[in-house]
DNA sequence: AGCTTCTATATCGTGTAACGATATATATAT
DNA sequence: ATATATATATCGTTACACGATATAGAAGCT
């Protein structure tokens, strides 16, 4: 069915994965050092991106932010104790639930944040076609139905 | 032009790139657990799948996968020692330039890339239709030409 | 009301991975 | 032969994520 080719499907997954996995890192490469210029670390502009970009509806509590980072409460407790610190959000309690602290960026949260997403925005624009690419690929290559007889 | 919103052009760039991420990160997160539950560290994964897929003309040395990684070469020697110590991949003197190390995966470093390839590419599968529409939206809500008039 | 259980956040100690600065070996150019 | 460039390696430091554990408040039960 499909055209004779000197590599193997093996090789040519991996080989698509591979690709795929490098535009990714570019683009990550970027937002670390985008965030770095702007004098955050990655991960401060990562939780500052979850918090302000919320729905309305959400509460934004240390749990919500660390759904959307996928990472466990307590590091996220970590992360916002290091951008409280430097006047990037606040933690307020929650008058509702006293157990809950509600996150919310500052002025200069939001003026770093603000400058970051229109930087990546670009950024995006730019290497998105190539993701797509990359993806729309491995879609493809991964057809076969039953377990692969991959060796 | 656009139909009339309760939130602004800033708050949905913000919002789209907060989606992009948190898709991002499930697909991230995911591989890390896929990594982890194959015995590889995240990282010595990304190596394997470097070396590994790389196009066939590809001399693959040190400073090939620290490009295809985004990382610094010498945090790439730290990786390959810790992934040659386990016996993933081998390291060998080029003969043609004695200064570089080719870089080559074990049997036992094949076997283990190939099964993550297969679950990558089943999970990649099923989430690229979220990736695309999210990375499609960014191209969408940064339409504004001049520089925003955000804040 | 008191008691238990659950939930949300916080603290502590540990391991890993990336980096900058620096060193060494080999190759290339003059 | 000497200088310069390139490829890899070593060392020390820092940040960040985690598991284990602790505390405070909320919710449910009798």
């Amino acid at each position: 069915m499909s055209t004779r080719s000197k590599v193997s499907d093996s090789q040519l997954l991996l080989r698509t994965l591979a690709e795929f996995r490098y535009e990714l890192r570019q683009f990550l490469h970027f937002s670390e050092r985008a965030a770095a210029a702007a004098g955050l670390q990655p991960q401060q502009h990562q939780l500052l991106l979850q918090v302000a970009g919320a729905p309305e509806r959400e509460v934004v509590t240390i749990a919500y932010a660390a759904e959307r980072l996928s990472l466990r409460h307590h590091s996220v407790v970590e992360l916002v104790n290091r951008s409280e610190r430097e006047g990037l959000l606040t933690r307020t309690v929650d008058m509702r639930d006293r157990r809950r602290a509600i996150l919310k960026l500052t002025r200069m949260g939001e003026l770093v944040l603000g400058r970051l997403a229109g930087d990546h925005a670009r950024e995006l624009k730019e290497m998105a076609p190539r993701l797509a690419k990359a993806l729309k690929r491995i879609g493809m290559s991964a057809q076969d139905p039953a377990g692969s007889k991959t060796r």
